[in-house]
DNA sequence: AATGAATGAGGCTTCATTCAT
DNA sequence: CATGAATGAAGCCTCATTCAT
């Protein structure tokens, strides 16, 4: 009756199954920041995740499903950044996890090529296009709140509301996105955090430090 | 003198040489916009212009050199809005069309899905890098410019530099191109710009409106 | 004593596996009536028998021998038809049996799409080829008999031999077989019938019937 | 000006395009008649007509295009093997053309196995079965009007009538074409053609001869 | 006995590029 | 200058088969 435990010793491959997914979003990852969706290969995926072509299609039905999937991923990481946006102290904080999303150097699970890649692909793809603008609304929400939260908006803010503000910080942020991808690739990512945490702080002052008042640092 | 006849005959390609090399390109921006870079074939693009798949070979090496002189055009498009900006009365007026650069109903020689593609070639392609980057640069050179000489930023720019201010605007701008390619379909030029024009005032109020003033409008 | 228990329980399946066996039989001849021998995946199959890839692969050695396996059971439907045919009051009856084989709604073993698969599968396969011979000729053999022992054909067989006549109905009868698979599928097994029916009646008019005789109905 | 006679001599070639659809077709009956529609790949296709893979594509869309030009080959080899039927001066010779059809040794266009399979292929191709369908009426409409103008059908035809009698003929047909695929490969077409025009004789012996005349040969 | 994850060869199709005309 | 037939490598995907559990 207790003969048979090495079944037992299977458990664990219970919770590898839902990671197969996992597995081939993290290979699909590394491959479309690197050559891009088109230029990916199923047998680039594959042997990026060590595993047979085949195997792919047991787990996404084809390509587009692999893309769809990892639109979805990013749809994910978005929240989670925003999440731990939410629970910095201040707001320049908060704008400050929001741009250097991309800039991790053992996380990167915000990846400026995949990100731009992405909005290419969004402007031929109906469904793509809707899952993204949807990322982007829900993401600005959460911006919105932010700001209409936050202390340091009572004073002044150009007349502007709390939803156009975040538009125009969204704005630059995907706009950095872009030039990110045209950085020398010597670049370490520390160096990528520095030049955005700059950024971040100029829009900040710009957006939220009322003229009088000195700009510190 | 008469032997070389044939070769004479040649002449009047000396001019078409050019108009070809224009032909195919703007075929290629119609595809390209259309499918992206990877998803269009040299025979989408010879069927748009009208012409056979051996003579875009004529004229370029291969698919990517017809991709790199897409590139070198959208730097020409991008200087020639640069002018246009320059010669504008204001510094609203000149980031009005900065901004709708891609809002043109019968001159969309700026498309915002063909750059943002370019953008993600860029991220793979040095070359392209490098002169994306320069684009860049001679733009926001350009706007740095705009910035300097204009009267309406003697007031208040929130201790930001010229160049600050004008890497501030093209984040912008760039980001506003990646939301562009989001909006559905049936959105007209027209909307789209007004939608752009929009954006364009608050950044402006934003950077160059000091606080005291009443927001118009 | 009992230590072996886990044996003893097996036992139940030793009456199973002829039955596993008829199960993928059955659920194959659906497929192959469907889509054909090689348009019918090993997991068409499973899905259809609602059992795993796998356990096909207990019961029979690869895909061939699943087609073996189902000419196998051609042949003894065929020969089941014949013993009825056999047992069939007169000439008219057994034909009658012989030519609506494939008509029956509940009970469809003879399928014509499957059959006319398994010739053309047996002009590449050899083994298959001496297969579907021997039934042909068994079934040929087994008309031969009928006609010599009726009393109808001792009038008039156009000077034909019973070896003869039963080679001109067997191949009224395939010849019949191949424009059933042409059949609209709305037409039901009840219609297919009638259709079948009249053909025969034609064709016994013609062997066995002599010409003084006036055709009844 | 007589210099470029070499231009005259790609004249022949002219011609040689629309033979490539034929040239390819050609190769494609040697394949399907080999190895049978599903097992035959497109590259075994090219390889036999001595071409790349791709150009099969220039002249048909896929292999499915392939298959149903085939099936329009079909009909028109029908339709000529009908042509030779109706120029016979009697109505057994007509018979001996129709069933002799696949019997030729240097010009077999009309191949049981391919016909088999076609048939096969018709029962889950709706436009295949169409056609086919459409070839059979058009076949037994002439073998119909050669039966109805006959002086041999005046005696005796069992009551049946000319397109009653044409419904057998042709069931016996394609029932020996099944037959057909089972023979051993050794034998030879002259063989195979002695054991059609057996059975010719004899079914033409059973419709059409009267019992009394003495069966002649 | 039974499962179904995994493999990898092979099939269909596309496409950049060449070249004879 | 211009055409478009031709090539063949490469990409996506399927599927027969195996094997650890």
């Amino acid at each position: 009756m207790f003969i048979h435990l090495p079944k037992l010793m299977s458990l664990p491959q219970i919770e590898s199954v839902p990671d197969r997914r996992s597995q081939i979003l993290d290979a699909a990852l590394v491959c479309f920041a690197r050559r891009g969706f088109h230029q990916t290969s199923m047998h680039d995926i594959s042997a990026e995740a060590g595993i047979s072509v085949g195997l792919i299609y047991r787990y996404f039905e084809n390509k587009e499903a692999v893309i769809s999937a990892m639109a979805d991923r990013h749809k994910k990481e978005i929240s989670q950044m925003l999440d731990r946006a939410r629970q910095a102290p201040t707001l320049l904080e908060s704008l400050e996890i929001l741009f250097t999303a991309h800039c991790c150097e053992n996380e990167p699970r915000v990846i400026s090529a995949f990100v731009v890649d992405l909005y290419a692909e969004a402007s031929r793809n109906l469904h793509l296009a809707d899952l993204v603008r949807d990322v982007l609304r829900t993401a600005m929400d959460g911006v919105t709140e932010l700001i209409a939260r936050a202390p340091e908006t009572e004073n002044a803010t150009h007349g502007l509301s709390p939803t156009e503000l975040a538009e125009l910080i969204f704005a630059v942020a995907r706009g950095m996105l872009m030039f990110d991808v045209l950085r020398p690739q010597e670049m370490t990512a520390a160096e990528r955090r520095a030049l955005q945490l700059e950024v971040t702080r100029k829009l900040w002052r710009v957006l939220f430090k009322s003229e009088a008042e000195p700009a510190y640092a």
